[in-house]
DNA sequence: GTCTATAGGATGATAGAC
DNA sequence: GTCTATCATCCTATAGAC
């Protein structure tokens, strides 16, 4: 599985066969089967094992939380959690991101669920904050989770995770969702001290 | 090629066989060789006419502006023209999100420079936004570019194109983007009335 | 310009020896 | 559990008739 999942995060789904698989694996492709009834049944183990890796991460980010920390602290720990797994943790977080989007649909459908479920702790915590009066009622807060999601799934496209590099990306999306990129709204500085 | 596109679009780079382009095409796999020198030919054309869709919907957006518009209005903009071209405007720049990650190297490196022009436009847009003092200087501009085409590239994922909705989700963006999901820095309802 | 036919190769999966 | 050998099928691309 190891093999498999760094080959699919390389090269994507279809790119890998299964007799690439059994080469990385030092074995030959009909040996396989000893193991996998089919293909598919290791992309959707790589897929949910993605998927269950980050949203633990998450899930432990949160919890190490203090009892009284802020909503936006707990987005910005959420973030850095889920940007630090998706980059330093392994070829099947990043496989999954990387190759969701080109498995034939009944794979999806087997997969699917995992991912809802780690979309509906984005779904609470997010909701908490409005529920709390933290993050403002007039966001749409699906949207809102979308763009999160999105933004920070598609770093695996341009940011090379150096020494600290994901630590600060993760503070710019914070920042950025938190509390905005418009100077004219944030007078606050100024609102703060007034 | 709109044939193409359109099966790329639904089905992913390497699902689709010249067999399936050329039946949808009303035609035989051979015929398509005295049109097109390759599949690979086919591919970078499709890749190249989406991102160029995008990318003179944005620039017209953004020159039919009033001359005296804030950066935040260009902003605001250029994101509904990019997410209403995504959505809206046939299969070519939806193809291209949805394929871009799943074609060989080879032909990425043969399109990447219509993605760089594309992603300069974003560029030069937040950097006016900083230099003028409309944005804040605190925030990464290059972060913020690849966070924002990364959330409104993935809507394809997500979003369903029902009447007007493509607007609102728009707007949603922009709101966030721009001021911020968090009540804290934004008492600023408050802060112009006072 | 479109067709048929096919070359030349890769793929997922299976059968059976060891 | 791993191997070799192979099936059946698909693919891109080419050759040559019409």
């Amino acid at each position: 599985m190891d093999c498999a999942a760094r080959l699919f995060r390389r090269d994507g789904y279809a790119a890998v066969s299964l007799r690439d698989i059994a080469t990385e694996s030092g074995m030959k492709a009909g040996s396989l089967y000893h193991h996998f009834e089919s293909k598919d049944v290791i992309v959707v183990e790589i897929l949910n094992t993605g998927v269950q890796r980050v949203h633990e991460a998450v899930e432990r980010a949160i919890a190490a939380l203090p009892a009284n920390a802020s909503t936006a602290q707990a987005i910005t720990a959420a973030i850095q959690a889920h940007l630090r797994a998706l980059h330093e943790s392994g070829d099947y977080t990043s496989a999954n991101i990387r190759i969701f989007g080109q498995v034939p649909h009944a794979i999806r459908a087997g997969h699917i669920a995992v991912r809802r479920s780690y979309e509906a702790l984005w779904a609470e915590l997010l909701g908490r904050g409005v529920k709390s009066g933290q993050l403002r009622a007039d966001v749409n807060v699906t949207s809102l989770r979308a763009f999160l999601l999105g933004a920070m799934n598609n770093t695996l496209e341009w940011l090379e995770p150096r020494r600290g590099v994901v630590t600060r990306v993760a503070n710019d999306l914070a920042t950025v969702i938190l509390d905005g990129a418009s100077v004219t709204r944030v007078p606050l500085a100024i609102a703060r001290k007034a």
